[in-house]
RNA sequence: GCGCGUGUAGCUCAGCUGGAUAGAGCGUCGGCUUGCGGAGCCGAAGGUCGUAGGUUCAAAUCCUGCCACGCGUACCA
């Protein structure tokens, strides 16, 4: 409807001033009108005429649009379209059917990447949750999207652990933390450890040592298997993880044969200067001749393009504090492959803490992934004990709590708030649903009975008219979501949407009323938006709770 | 220092392709409840949209200066 609206609207102006204008068509106030558009204010300025005078030269030439009831001027010169109620109904019906304009594209999603040997900590957590929901927010608009991550398994952190692992003589759960923490700890304090582990770090790399290799083995294993765990608890999957040990030979073939027309030779390391694109240089190969996170990530891209060929977009999520370091390694990869740097986005989410205080540092004292889902559960548990073993449920308060916010901002989730079942949260919106689902069961009117003939049916009060209105928006949300990608704006919409249904519910008897057939129809229509909604967002919809 | 980003109600956040009285949740205060799941609904208080300028018919939104905070700034990832 949107788009049709706005078709009319360009070859109106095309007609009446023969200009080519993209005029922006929004969704207004209701009082205003169910689209509005301020093109006659952008013509005047181009024009030099009155815009109350276009507009109305305008709307004139605007009347035979069969879903538009009505158009009227308003303020300084906004054209507001009122849709029939017909056409609102249709709208509201037909929400769920949303348009596939990236069918037959392939897009790769990178996200997650928590490095094996070490805790996944609520950054990680974040940045799968994230990741996850724009891989199905483009899955929603037909893309065949393919999840990968990354996971640095050699370097000076493994060494690290590895020498925790021989050293500590435990084999509880956790032991790749402590191995970690401890190997950190004596790699800081004790020279001879430090030694030690810096020469495991060369074993890694050359995998002559069987001792090593087969702690190393060990800890990848155990890694992904307690990572596994995690991702199952929040449906998470995966289609293929990279390692750094594999994309190390490719990014140095690249960075080596290209060593004197894109990289220089500075103190001894290979670097890209930055500066000549309004950035920073950046070393690829130290000194040592050891390649750094710049060339195996040129690896990494390289490895994805052998492996998807056909994808026509490869989309990597990392935490912000890489936005500028991925501005370099995409500048020198622009020197050398243009058409791969073309298809790479990266985006970047921020830094997340808890409102009660605990937060993550560097320091060691991480905060898990696996604690704050624990934590979430428990704030559940306590306030609401009879959903405590509902998995899908904290979940959902977890995942919403993380997406509801605009990507790229550092966030503050507050864990009680994320799991109530007042105000706007996962479960909040679980609810809705069970609810919506709980009338529809209750009814006993056929909905599937047609009855479009029926004049009531085409007509709308006020209160179904905004709840037509608002479930009709859903497609255009979602575009808007997949063009940002930013799928906040899914939360926002299901909680405005949710809000509308209560006042409609609170002035409209459903069942039993004279209009039940048409008000259930609308409940159907909301709880598959409500559905479809939360699916994109990759949270289960529940059908009781 | 330089680069990138952020600054909107007590708190957490939307709004930022410039547009019609700046929105929501939580919290506070006041109403509604013999009803389809009240986990709700209605209302009130609360804002110089960091600050000072500029562009424009129109600025929270664009531009510039300043202030505050975060991140980055060559051999970590």
């Amino acid at each position: 409807m949107q788009k049709e609206l706005k078709q009319a609207v360009v070859q109106a102006c095309n007609r009446l001033f023969s200009v080519e204008i993209d005029p922006v068509i929004t969704r207004p106030e209701k009082q205003f009108g169910d689209y509005a558009t301020n093109v006659a204010l952008q013509l005047a300025g181009q024009t030099g005429k009155n815009p109350r005078q276009i507009a109305e030269q305008l709307a004139a030439e605007l009347q035979q649009i069969p879903a538009v009831a009505q158009i009227s001027l308003a303020g300084p010169g906004f054209i507001n379209f009122k849709l029939t109620d017909e056409s609102l109904a249709e709208a509201a019906q037909s929400a769920t059917d949303l348009p596939k304009p990236l069918k037959g594209r392939q897009i790769l999603v990178e996200f997650g990447d928590p490095n094996p040997f070490k805790e996944m900590h609520i950054g990680h957590l974040y940045s799968y949750i994230v990741g996850d929901a724009i891989a199905s927010l483009l899955e929603s608009s037909g893309a065949k999207v393919k999840r990968l991550s990354y996971h640095g398994d050699v370097g000076l952190h493994v060494a690290k652990a590895i020498y925790g692992l021989g050293e500590l003589q435990t084999r509880d759960e956790d032991i790749l933390g402590k191995a970690y923490s401890y190997g950190n700890e004596q790699y800081e304090k004790d020279q001879q450890a430090k030694a030690e582990i810096d020469t495991i770090n060369q074993h890694i790399y050359s995998r002559d040592d069987q001792r090593i290799n087969q702690l190393h083995e060990q800890g990848i294993k155990l890694s992904f298997e307690y990572f596994d765990k995690i991702l199952n608890m929040l449906s998470i999957s995966t289609d293929k993880r990279y390692f750094e040990s594999q994309t190390t030979p490719a990014g140095l073939e690249l960075v080596n044969s290209n060593k004197d027309k894109v990289f220089k030779l500075s103190q001894g390391a290979v670097v890209y200067e930055g500066e000549k694109a309004g950035l920073h240089t950046r070393v690829f190969i130290t000194s040592k001749g050891l390649p750094t996170y710049e060339t195996k990530d040129l690896g990494l891209v390289m490895l994805k393009d052998t492996d998807y060929p056909d994808a026509n977009r490869s989309i990597v999520i990392t935490a912000s504090e890489q936005a500028e370091y991925f501005k370099v390694m995409l500048a020198a990869l622009a020197e050398i492959k243009p058409d791969l740097t073309v298809k790479t986005t990266h985006l970047s989410h921020g830094f997340l803490s808890l409102a009660s205080g605990k937060m993550s540092s560097r320091t060691g004292n991480v905060y898990t992934a696996m604690a704050m889902l624990n934590s979430v559960r428990s704030a559940m548990a306590k306030k609401y004990p009879d959903s405590a073993d509902r998995q899908e449920i904290y979940v959902a308060a977890t995942k919403y709590s993380m997406l509801n916010h605009r990507l790229g901002q550092d966030i503050v989730i507050d864990v009680e708030a994320s799991v109530s079942l007042e105000g706007n949260s996962g479960p909040y919106l679980q609810y809705a649903f069970a609810r919506a689902n709980s009338i529809l069961e209750k009814s006993t009117v056929d909905s599937r009975q047609s009855t479009a003939n029926d004049s009531r049916l085409t007509t709308l009060d006020s209160s179904e008219r905004s709840f037509a209105r608002k479930i009709g928006e859903y497609p255009e949300v979602v575009e808007r979501a997949v063009a940002e990608l930013m799928p906040h704006h899914i939360c926002t919409y299901l909680y405005e949407l949710a809000q509308t249904f209560n006042g409609f519910y609170e002035k409209s008897r459903i069942i039993g009323d004279e209009r039940e057939e048409i008000r259930l129809k609308l409940v159907k229509s909301y709880s598959q938006v409500l559905r479809s909604g939360l699916s994109i967002l990759s949270i289960e919809a529940p059908e009781r709770m």
